[in-house]
DNA sequence: GAGTGGTCTAGACCACGGT
DNA sequence: CCGTGGTCTAGACCACTCC
């Protein structure tokens, strides 16, 4: 491999390269060379090129057939492909708006039954409870409650909520990495009191948001209610495989 | 590895076998043994043994660490892993519901602006549109406008979706794999028309959702519009990683 | 038959976590 | 220090596609 750009692994290596290829060199279902020719041109065993190929196929970028090659698909161009998105941040910046976060309100307190279930813990454990208002190119979105276990923030303050993305502030300074969320959207009507909050109108319908994150070790770390003004709000995802 | 069972590569033998024993004989974070006495207990190669122990990885089945070794993660009663469910077949039947599908019309015809836009060919192409109600229980939730482009699809008649789930039809009858599905949700409005084939009443918040799905050359092979009634469909995903 | 991806091996060295 | 997972090699055989 080219000398340069050591430490990462090979293969990880590889898979740069061949984006950049792709990209800017081929078409949609050129076939790329052949996993013993890239092992000799690369000086790589076949092995690692192949691990560098389920990768790219993996991300959309190629799609393998026995017996005749590997050949380029074209989602390329499909640019923010954030398979599976659960961050406003990134869905608003995906759609070239401007995000930005108030928190409304951070504190401590025991869990009732409600959040005690949401998250998985028992009535009475305590947690923290943020109130955040979400809005795209100034213009307020949505309302998410966020029940967080205490145990596992021990130390969370608002503070550190306004410099980072909370999952990347649950990353760092927490060590919880987002595994798995679950969500569960469905149709409401907006409340006095999240029409006040959102400069809307009281009985508009809106899109409700319910999501619970687990870490690696599947161990509830979050659970969200999010109100979003139904007018305004769209959601987009992307199912893989 | 036990002699019986072959044809199937030996790693996913290994799976199977360390599902079975993960979920009968192990507790949420026990230990694995070593990558390296998996291999000389089922005399397989390391390398064997790490494809294997990726999958169960990647199905949430257990994590790693380095330096320390491979823990059972503890989805595993979360049996409906379903991870990025976009059929409603399965989400129904996920929530313990009897799904039920009419289909209230189907013809052939030439796309108009919009469908030529939504599945990326030309206006006037020919194409099939099928509009069909969902039941869930016997109520109506959801009403489903879908096109496809005649030319992947040129025998496709009703009688075969009344048979068999549409994406079993694509795959078996016209070896059509959906490889990516992308859905955007958002908040509406029922129409008079819907309304009456829902049952519902005009003016109802409903849910609607748009699908565009793509095979494993990206090419659009689907698109959808749904409108769900918003007192009882909700949507349910899971992202992973 | 020649060329492709799919599976598998036996062994090596590295990086990390604990003792 | 040892044992763990992470990376990587060189080579083998199989299964599929096309000529």
């Amino acid at each position: 491999m080219n000398a340069a750009n050591d430490g990462r692994p090979l293969y990880n290596q590889l898979v740069d390269i061949l984006k950049v290829k792709i990209e800017n060199e081929m078409q949609v279902n050129d076939r790329l060379p052949s996993e013993r020719e890239l092992s000799s041109q690369y000086d790589l065993s076949r092995t690692t090129v192949r691990i560098a190929l389920n990768e790219l196929e993996l991300m959309g970028y190629v799609h393998r057939q026995h017996g005749k090659g590997t050949f380029v698909s074209n989602v390329v161009k499909g640019q923010t492909d954030l398979g599976g998105t659960y961050s406003f941040t990134e869905q608003m910046k995906s759609l070239g708006k401007v995000p930005e976060t108030k928190i409304l309100s951070f504190k401590t307190m025991k869990a009732n039954q409600f959040v005690a279930e949401g998250l998985g813990i028992d009535v009475d454990t305590e947690i923290i409870k943020i109130k955040r208002l979400r809005l795209a190119d100034d213009e307020p979105m949505m309302l998410e409650r966020t029940y967080l276990p205490l145990s596992k923030f021990p130390t969370l303050d608002a503070e550190a909520l306004q410099k980072a993305p909370m999952y990347d502030v649950f990353r760092k300074d927490y060590n919880q990495v987002v595994k798995v969320a679950d969500e569960v959207l469905s149709v409401g009507i907006m409340t006095a009191n999240d029409a006040r909050l959102l400069s809307f109108y009281e009985g508009a319908p809106v899109l409700k948001l319910k999501r619970t994150t687990y870490n690696n070790k599947n161990e509830i770390i979050e659970y969200t209610l999010s109100v979003a003004r139904g007018d305004k709000f769209t959601y987009h995802l992307r199912h893989q495989r």
